[in-house]
DNA sequence: GCGCCCCTCATACCC
DNA sequence: ACGGGTATGAGGGGCGCG
């Protein structure tokens, strides 16, 4: 019989050297299936060293057979290695787990050059050799099997092909599951080993919500229940914030030492870490939105509050609880009931943030063809990898082997100096995709790119500026058609966005289509110039970069030809007086001599720049700041000097008076030194880049962070730590207090005056010859109390 | 010992 | 654990200076 149905996990298992594809979806009529297929098989691939015969090589491994049991097949292959054509060998294993060591032993082999794809997972092996799609719909002919194994699913099939993709880009109707948790420790942070879960928070895209609160500190209740929970309402998803590194290897932890068994999957396991370090539970997608909000570059902070409230899923009435106070509101019987509502409302806010973010995920997922629970983890380099590893097999091309190499640096893009001051009518010309452009007009592609001594072949090649690197004409190279493609669905996609209603089901699905397409292709430039890509060629990316100082300085020179002088520009973009006439001319010209698409981004009223580059303000016609650079969008400044800096912008570019911005800075300067300010403006938010040891210097952060950990909380890398200058003797990192130990009256409000607020105001009042001594108020204008301090 | 200059380290931004 | 280009501030060493 036929199955239709949509992928949503895989996973393997191997018995008695027998493999088995276990995929996981839902069908049409709105079953959970598990669909097993055993009729695939791993390989890997040797290719033999210059001027060996790939037959030499065979006969060797059949000479050995007896040493490798389960190799199945050996045979001679026609694939292209960099793009060159080359004899391979492909060495069939029946079962996937000895691929790596069988591999180990035959790469030593005398005559064999390399060892390649032996890296690759026999599930993801399976994907892309069958073109099997995760989060894509598919039909396979199958016959039902009894479910002998107790998976939670309505039906369980064998196959008997393997599944072909259909065209179909609606998912069914997904079962999510939110959850939340509190763990509770007197001081510090909660351990596993002794700290109970004394909330968890559960909520459905169905509507219900639950909460599973323990007694006193007896949490045996509170995981049991939540595991029910979950196999009741059986989800497909299963969503949390943070929780591929807290939730659930605190779960774990702790129910293995309560010895309750942590079955929340459809195949009775437990929840296992798996590739970069996502946690995997069978037959569902874990997914943690965190990895989502990473893309969120306007959130400085990404604490679940902040991310919901940017999404703007947070709702009106808004309970903050910090962390240190935790244990306060659990102890406490009066203040426990706020702290269960706290519990809920983040969980509330884990559904608001899967509404708004699933649909991407879903859809970057189908794009790169990795399964939902992995995309989200996997670092952008793998995401496009993995894209391309895809196109690489379609087109017989071999996947190359990750090795290390040395970091020699290229030549990046050009970044004009600004003219200082304010201009009108200003409008930033971008080029359309320059990157990605670039490497489809000119081929640009590892497996493409000529090394200098080889000869020029018959089809011709590309020569790139400056560099002088060449690439093949013919055929189009990996990069091309992948880029080209990309690039012609997402102008397929975007004409029809427009003719739908944006609240409909395939608006959503569209437009998260198109965002991910976005996502990747401009990823690929970055990706070619990856030290750890597999298709690393230095030349490729320093090729791309060099026709791209090519493109932006022949725009000048066509702008300057129109009568139009460049008063900024950075990369791709051109900033020109608006002149709509001569704006269109540029654009054409630009488009007949470089064959690239330019066109007006934006326009701006007005524009403010200093001497810096990459720090501007416009003036956009609907009345909004667009700031860029300044400390108003720095997430490393304190609020009190982003809002002063912000406020004196608009009322430069608003109302054109820096006296009247002066006026309103010594006001300003007087409440900060009165202590009118709110405390929280005062918090300096710096991430830890590394480990505590691993820092050369002594830094503020740096030494908040420690007097943190000292008090028992866990940091890590990437975490934000947030502090506040106290008063007193001493170096910055000396005065440095977490914001959550320290009070208002210990803050060094004057540091706050002469090194945030000042330097904010004055890096734009500058422009008019305003210094420091004008912004601060006459009667206290006094730096030397500060510079003794 | 202090102020100044210059350099390195660290962070976060732009595109 | 995607690229190079850039701004900025804190710390710290070296040097002049009665």
């Amino acid at each position: 019989m036929k199955v239709t149905f949509w992928l949503l996990d895989v996973n393997y298992e191997v018995v008695n050297h027998q493999p088995e594809i276990w995929i996981w979806g839902i069908d049409d009529e709105d079953r959970r299936v598990l669909i097993l297929d055993r009729g695939f098989l791993g390989y890997f691939y040797l290719i033999p060293r210059e001027g060996v015969s790939p037959q030499e090589v065979v006969e060797q491994i059949l000479s050995r057979r007896r040493d490798f049991p389960l190799i199945s097949k050996v045979e001679v292959v026609d694939r292209r290695f960099f793009g060159r054509p080359v004899k391979a060998i492909k060495v069939t294993c029946r079962d996937p787990n000895l691929i790596q060591r069988y591999a180990q032993k035959l790469r030593k082999l005398k005559g064999v050059r390399a060892c390649l794809e032996e890296d690759i997972r026999y599930s993801m092996r399976y994907l892309i050799d069958n073109d099997v799609v995760p989060c894509s719909w598919h039909e396979v002919e199958a016959e039902e099997i009894a479910n002998r194994w107790g998976v939670q699913v309505d039906r369980v099939y064998l196959a008997k092909s393997p599944p072909r993709k259909i065209e179909r880009i609606q998912p069914p109707t997904l079962r999510v599951l939110g959850f939340s948790t509190i763990r509770y420790s007197e001081r510090g942070a909660p351990k596993p080993e002794r700290n109970p879960v004394v909330v968890i928070s559960v909520a459905t895209n169905t509507g219900l919500e639950k909460q599973f609160v323990a007694s006193n500190s007896d949490d045996r209740a509170v995981i049991r229940s939540f595991i029910e929970f979950v196999r009741e309402f059986d989800p497909d998803v299963i969503v949390g914030y943070g929780t591929n590194q807290h939730e659930w290897p605190y779960l774990t932890q702790r129910a293995k030492r309560l010895g309750i068994r942590l079955s929340v999957d459809r195949a009775n396991t437990e929840p296992h870490t798996s590739v970069y370090g996502h946690v995997s539970i069978t037959g569902r997608a874990n997914v943690d939105l965190f990895d989502y909000a990473e893309d969120l570059t306007e959130v400085k902070v990404k604490t679940l509050e902040n991310v919901a409230e940017f999404l703007g899923v947070a709702g009106k009435e808004r309970i903050h609880i910090e962390e240190i106070d935790l244990p306060n509101y659990w102890k406490d019987p009066e203040k426990r009931p706020r702290l269960l509502e706290f519990s809920m409302q983040n969980t509330r806010y884990i559904m608001g943030i899967a509404k708004a973010m699933l649909d991407f995920a879903i859809q970057l997922s189908s794009l790169v063809g990795l399964p939902l629970d992995h995309v989200g983890t996997a670092a952008v380099g793998f995401r496009v990898e993995w894209f391309l590893i895809r196109e690489a097999h379609r087109i017989g091309e071999l996947v190359p082997a990750r090795t290390p190499r040395p970091y020699i640096p290229y030549t990046g893009a050009i970044v004009l100096k600004p003219e200082p001051g304010i201009h009108e009518n200003i409008a930033v010309l971008d080029f359309k995709s320059l990157y990605p452009n670039i490497m489809i007009a000119h081929n640009i592609s590892p497996d493409t790119y000529l090394p200098p001594d080889e000869p020029t072949p018959p089809c011709g090649v590309d020569v790139a500026p400056e560099v002088g690197h060449r690439f093949r004409k013919e055929p189009p190279g990996l990069y091309k058609a992948v880029l080209s493609r990309l690039i012609a669905v997402r102008d397929e996609i975007r004409p029809r966005l427009k003719e739908l209603d944006p609240e409909s089901a395939e608006y959503r699905i569209l437009d998260a289509r198109q965002k991910a397409i976005k996502v990747i292709t401009n990823a690929t430039y970055g990706y070619a110039g990856w030290l750890g890509a597999r298709w690393y060629v230095k030349s490729v990316a320093e090729a791309t970069t060099a026709w791209g100082r090519h493109a932006i300085m022949n725009a000048i020179k066509l702008a300057e030809e129109e009568g139009l002088d460049v008063i900024y520009g950075d990369t791709d973009s051109i900033f020109i007086r608006y002149d709509p006439e001569k704006v269109e001319r540029l654009s054409r010209r630009i488009r007949e001599v470089l064959g690239l698409e330019i066109k007006p981004d934006k326009i701006y009223t007005r524009v403010l720049f200093t001497e810096a580059k990459k720090r501007y303000c416009g003036l956009l016609p609907d009345g909004r700041l667009d700031v860029v650079g300044l400390e108003v969008i720095r997430g490393d400044w304190a609020a009190v000097a982003k809002n002063v800096q912000e406020r004196v912008l608009e009322i430069i570019l608003k109302e054109g008076s820096p006296e009247k911005a002066v006026e309103f800075v010594r006001r300003f300067i007087s409440d900060l030194r009165g202590r009118k300010v709110p405390y929280r403006d005062l918090i300096i938010w710096k991430t830890l880049t590394k480990p505590i040891s691993k820092y050369a210097v002594r830094a503020p952060h740096v030494a908040a962070a420690r007097t943190l950990m000292e008090k028992g909380w866990e940091l890590s890398i990437g975490d934000k730590v947030g502090y506040v200058i106290v008063a007193g003797p001493g170096k910055l990192y000396e005065r440095a207090k977490p914001y959550m130990l320290a009070s208002y009256d210990e803050v060094d409000v004057e540091y706050y005056v002469q090194r945030q607020v000042v330097p904010a105001a004055v890096r734009i009042l500058s422009i008019f010859n305003i210094d420091e001594k004008e912004v601060l108020p006459p009667a206290v204008a006094d730096l030397s109390r500060f510079v003794k301090s």
